[in-house]
DNA sequence: GTGAAAGCGCTAACAG
DNA sequence: CTGTTAGCGCTTTCAC
């Protein structure tokens, strides 16, 4: 602020009220007479007055401010994930402090930073930053929601969806197409989104017998991913069929196989992805994929964030959102319907008409 | 925060030295004996202690925070800036106030909200938002900078790029292409960036006697873009060559072009993007674009920014930073090489050799 | 319903 | 170099 900014003070010497008044007109819960209420808004409006967010902060405790930190954004969803959030927080009053692009720096420093504006809240969406970070919040009494990743420590809440169930159905999903030799492109080792998918999907396949699968560290990089999407199809006996932990990655790998390798996707080789983001349903790449569900996911998120922040404390709320199978055409399509092991349908054939 | 955090006074009673001590130690340019700095971190490392940022701007009259605006996400682009942007500003030991995802509500409470956390300045990146936000703004001497647009206002900096000299070098370049029958795909109609592309394109044209072109609504939407190129292929006599204001819009155009007229790109028909975004280089588009200089343009925004809050005043300053044309295979390549009106090159034959 | 007064946690003079 | 002191702008008792 260049120029010292209106006080309450101010406003309260020009409506002919104490400062305290000022104060309630401002403050929701309040008890202010309707006339004294207008004469404030009055004086406020003359000269441009804004309650100091700051300073209320420093009496109540509250800064109503959430840090959300999201390590780099590339992830083609995180824009989206971003802007629910922003809208969700912004409904219950709350402002969102951004962190982010410190990809290659240290995040300790960002935490310090962090920490010290209070914020009421810590929202963390980067799969890969270690959990110390989490501890040091629940030790210092600020709440933290975890979303689309989870943690086994005891004291955090976190939202993810059905991971190890999305890599289950797309197993069957592609054993039920008729492929045999898979590959498995993973995201960031360290992250449980990551674990969980291939966990599924290897159980999935186990359950037809196949153990042994091809493997690919994409680490949710393009450049990674291109690499690993290049030794696959290069091998003597390359997959037929391919998972890879997210559509950014997918896609990253279907471009290798049509534009490097000539294959036909889905004849030569099918692809399926997890994440359904917006160009996975473009018609260049009609990309098969999970479909994580956003917006119950960010709403999750917000309330959890609400419920510990109104309540005073840390609580350890691990949420689930399912999601679903979202069948386009980068994968070959079985002949017939698709249960899961527990019988519920994953797909089926379109019925005649 | 649920329970009240420590405080300098509990740090200083522990190191047995004055609160000012302790202030002092966390001031990067205060006198403190190296002994009593150490006592102080000691105590404070014990305590867990950390400054609280609100209070400190309570009394120095800066937050230290900068709001960014960016009514929406989807542009390809801007989770990119949005990187840049927070670590250039973290670097200078800033944060970022986010504000996002309104695309359907009304700004203006989003406005008082950023104003009542008193941040340092405005970083406006959403090409569509009234410029009502930045009077009022300059009203309360908080400086902003416009990002990737710009306006006529006299009181406030902007960083763009050479939008209209792009527009020019891509009309030049289709011209020489051999192309003669032109589309532009509009961004947003109010916006400085859009309009300024768009008076370049036709610019270069007229220079060939070119002025009459065929013109659709994307509005940097993915809908409402395809629409536009629906409207365009289906004509009598469709456009040999389409520039699009954005690169997002391009990919919509090249889909539809492709996927649903089947034509060949750029056999059938050229296309051009602006922005090069990342997808821009895949090899399924292989978008010919012209580049927005991003990181020269963040660095020029977060400059600004800091001239005007370290000279406590309200400049206006337009900085204007040069890109050039990506060529890759979305649109024919000229027989030779191609010169802007003024002579400098704008593209030539590789040697061959 | 209202004003006076205390104080949130900190920085910035000011003497020493 | 250090401690003392006076606020920053606000919320929140507490009497009235």
């Amino acid at each position: 602020m260049t120029q010292r900014a209106v006080t309450a003070e101010e406003v309260a010497r020009l409506a002919g009220v104490s400062q305290s008044a000022v104060s309630r007109t401002y403050t929701p819960g309040a008890s202010v007479a309707a006339k004294t209420r207008e004469k404030v808004l009055a004086a406020a409006r003359q000269l441009g007055y804004r309650p100091n967010a700051m300073a209320r902060t420093l009496i109540t405790n509250r800064s109503r401010i959430i840090g959300v930190v999201m390590a780099y954004l590339d992830n083609m969803l995180y824009p989206d994930v971003l802007e629910k959030l922003a809208a969700g927080l912004q409904e219950r009053g709350y402002q969102m402090l951004l962190f982010t692009g410190f990809k290659d720096r240290h995040s300790d420093p960002v935490f310090e930073q962090i920490m010290q504006y209070r914020v009421d809240g810590l929202l963390l969406a980067s799969t890969t930053l270690s959990s110390d970070l989490s501890d040091e919040c629940t030790a210092a009494g600020v709440p933290v929601v975890m979303f689309n990743r989870t943690t086994e420590h005891p004291l955090c809440c976190s939202v993810t969806s059905d991971n190890h169930s999305g890599g289950r159905q797309i197993a069957e999903f592609l054993f039920a197409g008729g492929h045999r030799r898979f590959a498995y492109i993973a995201g960031a080792a360290i992250s449980s989104t990551n674990r969980d998918r291939e966990a599924g999907f290897r159980q999935g396949l186990r359950r037809h017998g196949i153990s042994e699968i091809d493997y690919g560290e994409g680490n949710l990089d393009t450049a990674d991913t291109r690499t690993a999407a290049r030794t696959l199809f290069a091998s003597e006996d390359p997959p037929d069929a391919v998972f890879a932990g997210s559509d950014h990655m997918a896609l990253a790998v279907m471009e290798i196989a049509r534009h490097e390798f000539g294959l036909r996707v889905p004849d030569d080789v099918s692809i399926v992805g997890y994440d359904d983001v917006g160009a996975a349903d473009w018609p260049s790449f009609s990309l098969t994929s999970y479909t994580l569900p956003l917006a119950p996911m960010v709403d999750a998120a917000v309330e959890l964030m609400m419920e510990q922040i109104e309540s005073s404390s840390v609580l350890s709320h691990h949420r689930v959102v399912p999601g679903r199978l979202a069948v386009r055409g980068s994968a070959r399509l079985p002949g017939g319907p698709v249960h899961d092991r527990d019988g519920t349908l994953i797909w089926a054939p379109a019925r005649k008409g």
